[in-house]
DNA sequence: CTGTTAGCGCATTCAA
DNA sequence: TTGAATGCGCTAACAG
């Protein structure tokens, strides 16, 4: 108790109504000109911005909030490591600040799971969340759903309580076999998500897509970080069967870690074997040499997630506002993929 | 006014004074049993964390923020798109909730300012924040440092307000062009970072190491992002005189660009040009070859950045504890030096 | 146009 | 061990 208590707050923050005495003025009236709300002579608000100023004083979003009894916060959950995630932020920043909702970031990271930081979104008094490529189970992201207004991004989940917003991964797949059929290959391995969100339906969408011309799918594990893809290319090298000829990874990041892996075992990209990404992240275009990839549109999902959220929580009344909101990929073609020339 | 106030708050939250009621206690019981204070009763504290869990309660941390007239907060301020943030933001989430902080981020974004950025931190009621490389002016910084605790990492501003993390970057560009000399290369080009945090530091560097080697510095403008190192090789090659035989970049993704533009141009890596980073980003590993890199420890720097913030909050008195934390950097070598072979 | 009053959800006295 | 009152900083009614 001796330790402990040294811990207290630095020099107090200035107040509204510190504004106010220094003015000569009442809090409401500052609280008034503040907020910019109509009502104030122009002379008093004029004092009020300059002592304001001098002061130093911001306004407290909590002790705001709090009294409003409504928070204007979207809460965002994301994995930091995740370059892909980074593009979404980005736009959901954006679109909130059109609609004038403030948002919270809570990070997912090694030591940070995904409950507690949905725990500490829900804390925050966020009006609605976003949750950007959950791995939590199904009936958590349902009862988080079922509390506040959620958005479930980049992940294929079906409930009532839950908002969706995706892309076409299957679609997306398909688009990606059809390139690589289209140049000649025929063995082609998809190296998979293992246990990402999406994971499942691009395994489908890959599957799917062969079987349509006629080829046979080989899936090995991946996951979503350079490390997985750079591992699963490894694997192949390390099976002592012949190599495909094309390799459809996860996502960028596995992708990159697959060309990675490939070089080092000397094996050309792409003459000798074709490699293609999922997302578009920025980091694709600089890829050494550039990266075919599957583009799914951060700006766009970003900006449809922020607008169902706002809908969720404007309407709480509403019904199932719930469903899909499903963005169509596009392939870009760039260095990685090439005629087949075996 | 017909359409704005459609947007009410959705179903109000449970509150303690519902649980409280809902248990049969009193509010004030409940406070104690959520917090895990000492003073209630087993039974009343198990009926309290039933009733809770069955309401679904999560306690409001504005309300106990404003209550207890401290947020045990801690601001940090980042940028999304650079890799290297994300390894700094993991370092701090565990060591903020270590010493009992809580996080909140603020991110830069293309149309999000540091200004804003720095805002929203000040209205959240931060202890202390964290600017991580930061680009605004001295005298902003200084401002904000004279309203809070204010650290400022990877960024060289000299200032009784404020507390600097650093690497010792003069440093690191002295071990990076030892390393290129000591492979025979006397052709060395300094991709900068233009006017990022360190960027003149690290010019600096590069400028005191080469006329030690009695070489002759050469500066062309970059970034800190992939572009600016692709461009900077753009603007090399067509510049007509004959290209360097290394290229020491600003940090790895500028790096990483300039790998992609040789790539473009035919030029190999290593035997031709040899490239090295800075940072050691996590991407860095799996850039296609490694990438030969100038590593800074994030966690280490986040620790230590944290452990100067909450220092500076718990003695407001200390007089000036601020002073620089200076980490050391180091050489990692991979794949993208080599011999000098022209 | 301006000031006064009350209360948001919570933690903290102080009494019981 | 428990409960009733008070106020954190702010805004929304209402009164002047």
């Amino acid at each position: 108790m001796t330790i402990e208590d040294a811990g207290t707050a630095p020099t107090r923050r200035t107040t509204l109504a510190d504004v106010a005495r220094q003015a000569g003025v009442s809090t409401a009236l500052v609280s008034l000109v503040m907020r910019g709300a109509p009502g104030a002579s122009p002379a008093n608000r004029e004092k009020v911005f300059r002592v304001a100023r001098e002061l130093g004083y911001v306004p407290d979003s909590r002790a705001r909030a709090l009294r409003q009894g409504r928070s204007q916060l979207l809460g965002v959950m994301f994995h930091v490591q995740q370059t892909f995630h980074a593009d979404v932020i980005e736009g959901i920043y954006e679109a909130a600040e059109a609609a004038g909702y403030d948002v919270v970031l809570s990070a997912v990271t090694d030591s940070r799971s995904e409950d507690k930081a949905i725990g500490t979104l829900l804390a925050d008094r966020c009006e609605a969340v976003i949750l950007v490529a959950p791995t939590s189970s199904r009936e958590w992201l349902a009862e988080v759903g079922g509390r506040l207004p959620t958005v479930v991004l980049v992940r294929h989940v079906r409930h009532p309580d839950l908002s969706v917003v995706r892309a076409a991964d299957v679609k997306g797949l398909a688009l990606a076999v059809d390139h690589l059929v289209g140049l000649g290959h025929t063995r082609i391995v998809h190296i998979d998500g293992a246990g990402s969100p999406s994971a499942e339906q691009r395994r489908r969408g890959y599957r799917t897509a062969m079987e349509r011309h006629g080829l046979t799918p080989q899936i090995v594990r991946g996951g979503w970080a350079e490390i997985n893809g750079s591992q699963a290319v490894d694997a192949l090298l390390a099976g002592g069967g012949d190599l495909p000829t094309a390799i459809l990874a996860f996502n960028d990041p596995c992708a990159m870690g697959a060309l990675s892996a490939l070089h080092r075992a000397g094996i050309a990209v792409p003459d000798e074997v074709s490699v293609v990404g999922f997302d578009d992240t920025h980091l694709a275009g600089f890829s050494h040499i550039g990266l075919t990839t599957v583009r799914q549109d951060a700006g766009l999902m970003a900006r449809l997630a922020v607008a169902r959220a706002i809908s969720l929580i404007e309407r709480s009344n509403g019904a199932d506002e719930h469903g899909d909101g499903v963005v169509v990929p596009a392939l870009v073609v760039r260095g990685t993929t090439g005629p087949c020339r075996r």
